[in-house]
DNA sequence: GCCCTGGTTGACCGATTGGTACAATTTTTC
DNA sequence: GAAAAATTGTACCAATCGGTCAACCAGGGC
């Protein structure tokens, strides 16, 4: 379903992929059956294949959508002004996608953690591609002086698993914090800020 | 399965519970067969079901028997010496867990995003108290003077989140790195030493 | 030899699943 | 408003999966 043509088809295929994005996060993509997603969806099973071929169509046209939006607040750390805070800013960007977009983190993480059988040449190509670009800022602003001496791909590491912790390991971080209720994000905010801004500060 | 009586039955028990944490954690639960843990188990289907009553009952002796030696290197982590050292000896033993032990580091991290279904009381109960713990401990530290000011609930977050992402986003870590080869884990052990030193520092 | 207990298996069953056939119906187009 | 195209539900199929069952085997003690 690549160009859809009419009204309601736009409508059927966003509330497929919506109710597939609820299913396919939860139960991971073996777990998910196309009955619940078209419950989900409200739609009977056969009109799910009307518009998608298969099942791994529906969950391949999620990921495709997915790896995008997920690489932008990377893209956005440039060269600027304060290295220190460019990096900052970068992780309370991600941490906010964490927030907002629980579901996709964890469709992606599930994916991964499965060997990425659907998106193995998104990391080998896209990916990686900008991966080596922000890595080779960050070693730039290393040789400047301008922050502490740290290896750029480990650096986006620990940032992308910090902050997607919050939302893969959801039921974990507030089974612990309970007794905090549910503004851990704020606090984690505040955690992240002053520990990447005190382990990155030059000398 | 709970006693091995014979000589046999720890054998098999073994081999099972083995070729069970391959499939499990490779596949996810629902993703996992019967057939395909007795094929790497080398048994019959049925024999399989002879020494556990269900696939279930597989998964959850092995999560059962996960979760102590998952906690195990957060408990050593004592009131002792100098804290920023006894934090960053956790760090590490964490990392080398996830080195040494991938298929258990993947197989909670599934159950968890899942919601963690079979494990939830073990969370809610031992773990959060051991996690209450500690978090007294790093605020003693905190309130000493002795390490940066920093919520200890989230300084453990990011630990667990740092050292598991090699082992959990595997596919990814390679992928990225590919050009520096297998010799990642001590890349990784160099620059989570040096970033947590960093951070915890006081003033 | 014989028995007895622990261990093993091929054949099978019911339930679930992804996917299809197709007729019925609605919407668009002229 | 009728023909054409798009959309939708009912019934169904083949494959797969977890689990059962009755029969069978191994080998040590008598």
């Amino acid at each position: 379903m690549k160009t859809p043509r009419t009204r309601i088809q736009k409508k059927n295929t966003e509330a497929i992929l919506e109710a597939a994005l609820d299913v396919f996060s939860a139960e991971g993509f073996k777990g998910a059956t196309l009955d619940k997603i078209a419950k989900r969806a409200e739609l009977s099973k056969p009109n799910l294949l009307y518009y998608f071929p298969s099942k791994e169509a529906i969950y391949v046209a999620l990921l495709g959508h997915l790896m995008d939006t997920w690489m932008d607040p990377l893209k956005e750390m440039r060269d600027g002004g304060d290295p220190v805070e460019e990096i900052v800013a970068y992780v309370l960007r991600k941490l906010e996608m964490s927030r907002k977009f629980p579901r996709e983190s964890r469709l992606f993480a599930n994916e991964i953690v499965r060997g990425a059988p659907h998106i193995r040449d998104m990391i080998d190509g896209p990916l990686s591609e900008l991966m080596a670009e922000k890595a080779a800022l960050i070693r730039g602003w290393v040789k400047a002086g301008q922050i502490a001496d740290v290896d750029g791909y480990h650096l986006i590491f620990s940032i992308w698993a910090t902050t997607q912790h919050y939302a893969d390991f959801d039921v974990q971080v507030r089974g612990l914090l309970r007794p905090k209720g549910d503004a851990h994000f704020s606090d984690a905010a505040k955690f992240l800020e002053g520990f990447y801004r005190r382990a990155l500060r030059p000398n």
